[in-house]
RNA sequence: UGGGGAAUAGUGUAACGGUAGCACAACUGACUCUGGAUCAGUUAGUUAAGGUUCGAAUCCUUAUUCCCCAGCCA
């Protein structure tokens, strides 16, 4: 119960009298080495690898680099370390396609020998002609009826590098009037003078992707070939391609062609879209390119790289992409599910420390001067292992400047003017005074503080209304804080007036960097990557470029604010 | 106007002829040394019209809407 419908279609292939009757379920993710991998992918591998895992099977990656011009060694690596990241394991199973160019080639030797594939001269713009459209048909190439003889010849001239590139392919002979465009004799090898990123200069042809595929899988062993819903009207292309090869073929290899080949089966869902997100490959290095990001591993990005860094957990993306189910129906998720999912793993996790933004100068004028209280605060209230840690309080102070308002609006039940809060973990404080700078601008609170109210809680039982966090002016270290805000304004990028684009989009705030932070000193040694939760502010992670000295923070999804709710909605009357 | 897919609260997803459920969001309230967390509750849905059936989100018919396809990209 409850299950998707590709885990109930491989559950049935595999039961008795299934078409994979008693073979072990084998599934691969697929990337092509041309970007860097994004949220989306991550739906598709942990689908990929969940449904090897749940059913005991293997799990395979395998680059997809059948294209030498736009494949880079760079993006296998990225790729490598954000699929581990994620946590897929694929064991000894790391493949190319471009190791099986060879058996890819020889296939395509046997197709044209069977009477099945042809070398056609047409350039690039004549093939698209005789293609036909949506509606009308397409016409036989005159090349369609070469000899065999003269096919193996030009192919094999193909191949030593005798032709410049695109002028002349290899095709398959299906039917030029098929309903489904791909089924229009697809070109199956293009002649590319290109140096590919594992196997040189070896090559003058390279496979197109639709010819290759279904033979990867094939060789790997393959079950169940999981991919987005765009292919779902190339599958009966590859198994065109597969049943074309094992046409003279049988199982016990005694026919004239041998054995059989395996013959993968492919199901389709529908990719992720996320809310306030583009998640289309080439968009994204469009944005690096233009350097409307700082990189593919930017924390607004949705790469893999840019949730990593922005401090996403391998965890939250899981609980994610389990919640958000698979199915085959346009849809668009909510950023917000995402963002939940973080904030409930990073809640468990997460230690709290005590920072201030946008500090405000307070001086509690009745605390002695020099004086350092050593205060117990709990590291983290949703796990009692975590222990506590002491922070230094002294006579001088920072809170954040919005916990402060000379003239409080209905609602606001922290510092003002005569009104009493509690310090988190230390003291009650009331504040007595305003200092105001020359323009009117508050710079400095004086406030007193209750020793007998120390830990938190008045002898007397009397209560407050708030509690605020605080750092040591004294004792507390400098820091950089990048705040992060959706990469655009609009829940679909897209969504733009006439004559405008996505681009327009862009959300001019998604990052403001604040340098006059202030952190507890127990984050001075903190490292690279490590998540806090920075009391009533929201979950942080330090930057990798951040240094001991020259602390950074990223924040990486803030607490859910209630006032600030509040607020608005008052602000709305 | 060709072919291939898909339609369930605002969003995502269950229900496989038998009480339309869950999650996120939103909104109430309780509790709280984080206006956090937690807990309780509320609002809100089967694209439409016919048909079959004791009974339809589910089966049939028709319509509507949306997505994908005319790269020598993947």
């Amino acid at each position: 119960m409850g299950r998707d419908f590709i885990r109930e279609a491989v559950e049935g292939d595999i039961a008795p009298g299934g078409r994979f009757a008693g073979v072990k379920v084998h599934t691969r993710f697929p990337p092509e080495p041309n970007a860097y991998l994004h949220i989306g992918h991550a739906k598709a591998l942990w689908i990929d690898y969940g449904i090897a895992q749940d059913f005991g099977g293997l799990f395979n990656l395998r680059f997809d680099d059948t294209n030498p011009t736009r494949e880079e060694q760079e993006f296998v690596d990225a790729i490598i370390e954000d699929v581990k990241w994620v946590g897929a394991n694929w064991d000894d199973r790391l493949f190319f396609a471009s190791d099986y160019f060879d058996a890819i080639y020889a296939w395509a030797i046997e197709l044209i020998k069977k009477g099945k594939a042809y070398v056609c001269d047409l350039n690039s713009d004549l093939v698209t002609d005789y293609r036909g459209t949506l509606t009308a048909p397409g016409k036989d190439s005159p090349y369609r009826n070469r000899s065999v003889e003269e096919n193996l010849d030009l192919f094999d001239r193909m191949r030593k590098g005798e032709f410049p590139d695109g002028s002349r392919t290899l095709r398959a002979k299906i039917d030029m009037a098929h309903a489904n465009l791909n089924m229009r004799d697809p070109v199956m090898y293009r002649i590319l003078h290109a140096e590919h990123h594992r196997q040189g200069s070896k090559w003058c042809v390279y496979p197109m992707y639709d010819w290759a595929h279904g033979f990867e899988d094939s060789i790997e062993g393959v079950t169940h070939s999981l991919c987005s819903l765009e292919y779902e009207n190339h599958r009966p292309l590859y198994d065109w391609f597969i049943d074309a090869v094992n046409a003279g073929r049988s199982d016990d290899g005694s026919d004239a062609w041998g054995k059989k080949i395996h013959h993968p089966r492919q199901i389709e869902f529908a990719r992720l879209n996320l809310t306030y997100t583009m998640m289309s490959k080439r968009r994204l290095i469009e944005l690096v390119q233009a350097k409307l990001v700082n990189g593919f591993d930017d924390p607004r990005m949705p790469t893999l790289a840019g949730l990593r860094r922005r401090g996403y957990t391998p965890e939250a993306i899981h609980d994610f992409c389990t919640r958000i189910g698979i199915n085959k129906t346009y849809s668009v998720v909510d950023i917000g599910l995402l963002e939940h999912c973080l904030r409930e793993d990073l809640n468990k996790r997460a230690n709290r420390v005590m920072a201030v933004l946008h500090p405000i100068k307070v001086v509690i004028d009745n605390y002695p001067d020099g004086q350092v209280d050593e205060i117990s605060a709990i590291n983290n209230p949703e796990d009692a292992a975590a222990g506590s840690r002491k922070t230094p309080f002294t006579k001088v102070l920072y809170i954040e400047a919005d916990d402060f308002r000379e003239e409080p609006p209905k609602g606001f039940f922290r510092l003002a003017p005569g009104r009493e809060v509690r310090l988190r973990y230390a003291y009650f404080i009331t504040c007595k005074s305003v200092v105001k700078d020359a323009a009117g601008n508050v710079t400095e609170l004086h406030c007193t503080y209750d020793p007998a109210t120390l830990g938190g809680d008045a002898p007397d039982g009397r209560k407050v209304k708030a509690t605020l966090h605080w750092v040591s002016a004294e004792k507390a270290l400098k820091a950089e804080v990048r705040l992060y805000d959706h990469l655009f304004t609009k829940p679909d990028p897209d969504d733009a007036p006439q004559g405008q684009s996505w681009k327009d989009n862009i959300n001019p705030k998604s990052m403001e960097v604040l340098t006059e932070c202030y952190v507890e000193p127990s984050l001075a040694t903190a490292e690279k990557g490590q998540k806090f939760q920075f009391e009533r502010l929201g979950y942080f992670c330090v930057d990798l470029d951040s240094a001991p000295g020259q602390l950074v923070f990223n924040r990486t999804v803030s607490l859910k604010d209630s006032w600030a709710k509040v607020e608005k909605k008052g602000q709305k009357v």
